[in-house]
This record gives C-alpha cells, structure tokens and sequence, in this order.
RNA sequence: GGGCGGUUAGCUCAGGGGUAGAGCACUUGCUCGACACGCAAGGGGUCACUGGUUCAAUCCCAGUACCGCCCA
C-alpha cells in the first residue's frame, strides 16, 4: 500500500540513475526514426543554476521528452561554454586574494588553474540539471574547448577569413582598463550618474581674445583633439570655419570644421572632437580625414611618448589628469562654466569597470554581410519565432549590425589562428605548419596572443557539437535543429550569431523555431542576477517542493510573452497536485483497479460514465498535443492538471465509490477503465512530472525490468473513444448532483443529514437516468433515497434540471423565509438574463445581421430561463401560499 | 528620444468579437473508509481611460495615462 504522501526525495534520485544507466537518454543515428533535435544553449562554467536555467531547462526536457516518446529519435545535445571573460574574473579574483596578477603566473600556468575550474564548475550544473530530471545525451555532452569544437573554431575562422568576411583592423573598441581586454558592445551597459558639464574656452589662432567654446564631461581627452566642429548652418561660426585654434595645454594648432554631428541647440554649438577616444568624433575623424592621437595607454593612463603634453601629467591617471587640466585651464581663464548634468557612463557588465573607447588593431568579423542572409532567413520563414513579436528585436539587431570585434586580450579561450612574420605580413591557417608553409621557410612567424570572443565557438554551437567540419551522420541527420528554446534576453548574443554562422559555412538556417520563453523575475519583478544578489536556487525550491512541482509550476507559468514571477502559493499548490495524484493512485490501489487485464478495450465499454472518461482522456491528450506542438506550455499543463483533479479525482472517482460498493459487472468495468484511465494519465504527464509518474508506473504497470514510462509510446486515441452522448449524459449528471449540494449548503440543510429529493415533470430520459443513477446521486449528494413524484408537498424546496423539477421535501429543517429569497434572486437573475437576450433579439440589425447559430443559441437561451423561471415562480407562489 | 510589451477577482496570472476564467487567499459547512498537501458550497470583476469599426467590443483599430523591458 502506498504512504499517504508522497516523498520525492524518496524516489528522484533512483529514477534518474536508472534512466540513466539504461541509456535512454541517447539518440540513435542509426535508427530510422525521424529525427528530433533540441541543441541545449551551453550554460557558462561559471557558477551555478539560475531559476532562469530550470525554467529554460524544463520547457526543453518536456519537448524532448514528449518527441521522444511519440517515437523520434530525440537528440538534445547538452553542453557547456568556456565563458572566457567570465572565468577570467573568477579566475583574478582569486589571485588578487594572494596578491598576484595572471601575468605574474604566466599563461600556461594560468590555463592549468582555467581547467581545474572549468572541471569544478561544469560538474556542478550538470548535477544540478540531473536533479532538474533533464534527459540530455549526456554521452555526448560537449565543452567549447573540446578538441572538436576547436577544430571547428580554426576551420571557420580560415573560411571566413578567406571568404573576406574577418579582417584585421585597427579601429575603436571597448576597451576594459582592469581586465585588459576588448569587450562587445553588448557587454558595456549605459550608466546612468550625476556628471559635469565643463565649458572650455579655446582661442582662436591669429586672433586676440576670441574664443570658442566646447562643453565637454570628459576634458582629459581634450589632449587628443583634433578638430572643433560646428553645425554647417550655423551662423554664428561660419566665418570660423577652416580657421585654427590653438589647443590649450598642448598648444597644438586644430581646425574648426562644419559638421552636422555638432548640434546648434547644444551648449554653444561648438564641439571637441577626439577621434581616438570617442565613437561619435571617430565618424567624425573619418569624414574629416583627422588625424586620430591616442592620448591614454591601456590602463587609461596619459601617455609618456607624446611631445606635445606636458611632462608633468605623463602616466597620470585619467581622472588625475582631469583635476590637474582643470587646474591649468582655470589658471589660464580657459574654464568659463562648470555645469552639474545626468550623463550616462560606459560600464562592463560583468566587471563593472569604467570602458574606455581606444584605438588598437583588432580581428573582425564582417558581420554587416553575414546579417543581411540571417535576416532574410527569418523574413522568408525559414526560421520562426515564437513568440513571433521577437522577430522584431531580432531585426532591430540583425538589420544593424556593425562589425563585430572578436578579439579578446585573454588567455582562456581560442587563440587566434593568425601569425605575423617580422614585417607584419598576416598568415590565417588552420595549423603553426600551415603558416609557416604560406610564409615561407625560414620565416620567423609569431601567433596572434589573442583569444577570440566565447560567442564565435558559441555561434558553431548546433554544427559543431555534432561533428562539423567532419561529415558526420550525426550532422547529416541532426542538423538544422527543430527548436531552439532560450530567452530573448540572447537573441542578439547568440541566436543572430548562429544565424549567420550557420548560413554562411553551412549554407542552412542552424533551426526551424526559436522558442522565446520568458524571464523569472524576483518579487519586484526585477531581472534577476549575481551581481544584484536576488538568484533563486532551483535546488532549493526542489528541496522543498520536490522536482515535479518545481517542473510543473515553470511550466504552468511560463505564458507566451510574459515574464513570471515565482511564488510559493503556485509551487505548494502544484506539490499537492502530485500529492492528489498520489492519493488517487491509492485508491485506485486499494480497489483493486490496477490488476493487469490484457483484453480491456475502451472503445468497447457499457457504462455511460466509463464511456465519458474514455471521451475525456482523448480529449485532454489531444489538448496537450495541439498546445505543446504550439509551444503553449503553461495551457498543457492547466490541462492535464484540470483533468486529473477536476474530471477524474473529484467526478470519476467518486462515482466509482457506489459503483464498486454495489459490485457486479458494472463494478468490473469500472476496475478496468479506472485502471486504463490512470495509466494514460501518467503518460500523459509522465513529461511534466517524471518522477513521480515513473515511480507509480514502476509500482502498479511495469512489465519487466525493461519497462519504463520513459519510453512509453506517446497514445494516440482513435476518433471512436469520442462519445458526445456519454458527454451528455454525465454532464446531466454533475448538474444534478450540484444542484442539489448547492441548495442543501444555501438552505443550511446540516452535511450530515440525509434527506430524501423528489423529481416531477422528469421525460423519458431523466426518468431511466435516476434510475441508472440514484445510487450515485444518493451518495454524492448525501440523499436518502430519490424518487419520481407528481405533486410537490407544501413548503419543499423547489429547483430545476432541464425539464424536470427537483423537490426537497424539508419543510420542517428550513427557514421558509429563506427559501423565499433565494428564489427571489434566482429568479432575478434570470429575469435580467431574458431582459438582455430579449433587447438582441428584439434589435432588428441583429437578426439581420448575426449568424444564425448565433441567434439559434440566443433564443434556446431564452427558452430555457423562460421555462426554469416559470417554474421556479411558481415554487415561490406555492410557498407564499404555504406561509 | 525610438521600439516592444503590459494594465482582467484581494494576490499571481490565463483567456479571447456573442453567457468573464484558474490557482492561491477569503467566507461557510464537512473525521462522506484515496487525499486536511483534503471534500463540498459560496462571495468577489464598468476586463485602465477616451474615441472609432461592428448588428454585437473586455477582445479589433486609434489615441491617452501609468508600469516594465530593449535600443540610443
């Protein structure tokens, strides 16, 4: 017998292993099979498990899960991501701890402690997504660095270099002054502070006392000027233009251009421009042809080889630098207006650092071409969004892209396959052989000590995990996956750049659907994250709540396009979801429904109620199977929830209950249908919840030690298990049966008393379904006896099924008074009921106009409160009379 | 500033041109031999606001307000 309540962590960990161990996880290249595939989006290996992650993980194992046993050969490729910049910070701040610096370890050094974690980490989320019950081919599962993957990221680079689509630069990139290395656009966020505005006085070459004035937040990078811009319409300066000024502090002479990237209404309209710390004035200096002078080296100090500064600030500090030019400029009169503004500040998102714009040689990749093919791609349907207003942000990234800088001045990672010989001539090769073929014998060549930016190997990700650039059968039959699931929060991070990279070295879109879920946020719906400390830890929800519930409150919660904020009432609600379950399966248990019986067929059963199941269980698996073919996850879920607790534990079972005590065939059947019912009800939701359905079905339905629910075939029900009659019927009764549990709590009537109910004006129907019934009714609405009449005794209580009246002859235990206000309401009810069906019916543009069904329905409508009022006026008349 | 989304019961949220839904919370009553992580019955909503389209709008369209996100 089973416990009372259920334990999850009683069962989880056994499942898990033996799925495991039994290997059906694994894909099947070689099966004939078609194929499904999910390619799992790599988690970093740095730190652990977000809510995030679960909500991400289970919606991919309840697709993978559900393809896998409707009969694909499912491959979910798992895996994770070297995070370069990631570890790194983990990586220094280590070492800052002991007062050391990466370089004071060396690099190889370095990469040796990089492993050490990366095994660490990894190994944490992958227990982590074994407890989530996940099902990935873990025999395949994958890292970025792996020697395959490396593979892949050499060949595509020397493709792509040949193809013309990477070159090498030297351009303005984000530059991070701590960690040394260039960092995406996409990793700098836009701070927003409390900042100056200084106005500086520049004099005007050849002239005495004229000035112009620039307004400037950052008046270090004044040293860098190289030209002072004004609107081309502006009256104001236009005698000025093509004169010079003469920088202050480096006396430098630079000249006043007309550009319409200075705005009139803007402080003076007069405007710095620092090409090379600045991207706006870079444009600027490429429109001009300015000289481009970099002012600061790469821990954003003043430089120490330039003439025209000052000795005293060389090496300075940026911001040093700034007190002591103020200072200087404040000597000379120069400063004529400080102003407090709100500005925004360029910030690393994971160091948190000041970036700076600076000028190096760096390695791009030219993605302005490779976007225009990825946008196409999505624009003709080869790939789709769901849901689909995420194709927008999509195109707003895609349709504009700028090229991608992929260089990273970082150790842990793939070094850059380029080699320079002593005159700076490039090798790209896929080899040091290969390069030093191409330069020539002899040659001294060194490699680029670069590494590249995780998202290149990651954008390789759904064709290089499965043997690419070799020709696999894995590649031939897994590639392009079926759906990628991810939050939009990576679309342009990474869904763009598999994009592109798919299209251009495999000439394929790497998916067909990229399903968007959305964010868990915290309480305050805020976005959760490491650095704001408001991480939930999925394992301490399951802990608590057991994996199923956690499974299945993401998944009820995760609606279209809309974030979802987790809170304890869904996931105890959901844990007593599993616990029904549980319960029902006991009983099912204790009246022996769950003897195997070989030749039950649902199609073939008597009894009405039997039948109605059969017809509800097609329906609610034809339910699940439309909703999750449309990625409708949180409705699957509502239905199978609705259907176990609602349809069978609170009507079937409970109309088992007198059945099964009256025994005989009727009884049998019942044993037999119940028994089928549950089963399809754990595969059902064997996706959902996995354990707690495999742990039933190894109790009560396993046939041999082969046997697990896991690989259940998905059912598939044949249109005869649809009985619209038996629908009917069953609804009948539950009306019948609410109807009078309704008016027994309205009328006080004690739950304990049993009372007996008298039914006039039943048709043929109503009359054989009491019969078939009374039993049933007598029990679930806690009756006596219930029996056909033709006069309705004084002061009963009066209420109407259809045709037929229902009387409950309780004259001497109700407040007469009572009853008369009830129906009062009821019938006021009604009355307004008719009033508005009555307005539509009497507007001529509605007959007219509506569809017919539509006006059919209005009027049965009608007829139906006309006839129930009629009746119930006519109890209220009687009663009045009575009293 | 541009774009996207949201505004539905006390709370968290589904839904969708013709009777407004769930879970939780709340009220009342229940040791009905599976389950108190339960059973039964209830109360509770001008579906943000203003216009438009329509025979019919909570739903479609436009605008307004507030909230959130993304990009500058």
């Amino acid at each position: 017998m089973l416990d009372k309540t259920f334990d999850p962590k009683a069962i989880e960990q056994k499942h898990y292993k033996d799925w495991e161990n039994a290997g059906v996880f694994a894909c099947d290249p070689s099966s004939d099979k078609k194929p499904y595939t999910i390619m799992m989006p790599p988690p970093n290996v740095t730190g652990s498990l977000h809510i995030g992650h679960a909500l991400n993980h289970t919606l991919q194992d309840i697709l993978i899960r559900y393809h896998r046993m409707k009969g694909r050969d499912a491959l979910w490729q798992p895996g994770t991501d070297h995070a370069s910049i990631a570890v790194h910070m983990v990586l220094e701040k280590q070492f800052q701890e002991k007062g050391i610096t990466r370089f004071d370890l060396g690099r190889e050094k370095f990469m040796e402690k990089a492993w050490e974690w990366k095994e660490y980490s990894g190994g944490v989320i992958t227990s982590q997504l074994r407890r989530l019950g996940t099902t990935p081919d873990w025999e395949r599962e994958a890292f970025t660095m792996d020697e395959g993957l490396s593979r892949a990221v050499l060949k595509s680079f020397v493709e792509l270099y040949k193809g013309g689509m990477i070159y090498r630069a030297e351009r303005l990139v984000n530059w991070d002054t701590e960690r040394q290395t260039v960092i995406s656009d996409l990793e700098v966020l836009q701070k927003e502070q409390k900042g100056k505005m200084w106005h500086i006085r520049y004099p005007i070459e050849g002239e005495t006392e004229q000035f112009i004035t620039v307004a400037t937040t950052r008046p270090e990078t004044m040293l860098g000027d190289t030209a002072v811009a004004v609107h081309p319409d502006d009256e104001r300066y236009k005698e000025l233009v093509g004169k010079f000024v003469v920088l202050p502090i480096t006396n430098r002479l630079i000249p006043i251009i007309a550009d319409e990237y200075s705005d009139p209404e803007k402080g003076s309209g007069a405007v710095k421009i620092t090409p090379a710390h600045d991207f706006n004035d870079f444009e600027v200096g490429q429109r001009h042809n300015l000289q481009m002078i970099s002012v600061m080296d790469s821990y954003a100090r003043i430089v120490n080889d330039n003439e025209d500064i000052p000795e005293n600030l060389h090496g300075l500090d940026r911001y040093d630098a700034r007190e002591a030019i103020l200072r200087e400029l404040e000597e000379q009169d120069l400063l004529v207006e400080i102003e407090t503004i709100k500005n925004t500040i360029p910030v690393g998102e994971r160091s948190g650092v000041v970036i700076e714009p600076f000028m190096t040689k760096q390695w791009f990749v030219n993605t302005p071409e490779l976007a225009k093919e990825a946008s196409a791609a999505v624009r003709d349907g080869r790939t789709r969004f769901i849901p689909q207003q995420y194709e927008n942000m999509y195109f707003a990234w895609i349709d504009n892209q700028i090229p991608w800088c992929i260089s990273r001045q970082l150790w842990w990672g793939h070094q850059i396959p380029a080699w320079y010989d002593e005159q700076g001539n490039i090798y790209v090769a896929e080899s040091e052989e290969d390069a030093q073929a191409q330069a020539g014998a002899g040659v001294e060549i060194t490699r680029d000590e670069d590494v590249l930016d995780t998202w290149f190997s990651s954008a390789l990700w759904p064709f290089s995990t499965i043997g690419w650039p070799d020709e696999t059968k894995e590649l031939g039959r897994y590639f392009p996956g079926d759906v990628l699931v991810t939050g939009f929060d990576i679309i342009t991070f990474w869904v763009s750049r598999m994009m592109m990279f798919s299209l251009y070295l495999m000439g394929e879109v790497p998916f067909k659907d990229v399903y968007i879920h959305a964010l868990v946020r915290d309480a305050k719906g805020q976005k959760m994250s490491k650095s704001k400390g408001n991480v939930m830890d999925p394992i301490d929800l399951i802990e608590k709540y057991g994996t199923d519930a956690v499974r299945f409150t993401l998944c009820a919660m995760a609606a279209q396009g809309r974030d979802l904020r987790l809170s304890d009432d869904r996931l105890q609600g959901y844990r007593n979801f599993a616990t029904k379950l549980w319960n029902a399966t006991r009983y099912c248990e204790m009246n022996d429904c769950l003897v195997p019986s070989q030749d039950f067929d649902p199609s073939g059963v008597f009894y009405a109620p039997n039948k109605w199941l059969v017809h509800e269980v097609r329906s609610v698996a034809e339910e699940i199977n439309h909703t999750l073919d449309t990625y409708r996850f949180n409705e699957s879920a509502n239905a199978i929830y609705g259907f176990v607790w609602g349809t069978f534990c609170d009507w079937y079972l409970e109309i088992s209950k007198p059945v099964l005590l009256a025994g005989g065939q009727q009884a049998e059947e019942v044993r037999k249908t119940t028994g089928w019912a549950l089963k399809q009800i754990l595969t059902l939701l064997n996706p959902f919840m996995p354990y707690i359905t495999e742990e039933l079905y190894a109790s009560f339905f396993k046939q041999n030690a082969d046997d697990r629910l896991i690989t259940t075939q998905w059912p598939s029900y044949p249109e005869s298990y649809a009985d619209d009659a038996a629908k009917e019927e069953l609804g009948w009764l539950q009306d019948i049966i609410g109807e009078i549990r309704s008016v027994r709590a309205d009328m006080n009537v004690p739950a304990g008393a049993e009372i007996s109910v008298l039914v006039k004006d039943a048709n043929d129907t109503t009359k054989k379904r009491i019969a078939l019934y009374s039993e049933v009714i007598c029990k679930m609405a806690r009756l006596e006896s219930i029996n056909l009449t033709d006069v309705i005794p004084s002061g009963a209580v009066q209420t109407i099924i259809g045709e037929a009246t229902i009387i409950l002859p309780i004259a001497d235990i109700i407040d007469l008074g009572a009853e008369r206000s009830r129906l009062a309401k009821v019938i006021g009810k009604l009355d307004l009921d008719i009033k508005k069906i009555d307005a539509k019916l009497g507007n001529e543009q509605f007959v007219q106009n509506a569809p017919e069904e539509v006006i059919a329905e209005q009027k049965s409508r009608k007829e139906e409160a006309l006839g129930k009022r009629e009746k119930l006026a006519g109890a209220l008349k009687q009663l009045e009379s009575a009293a």
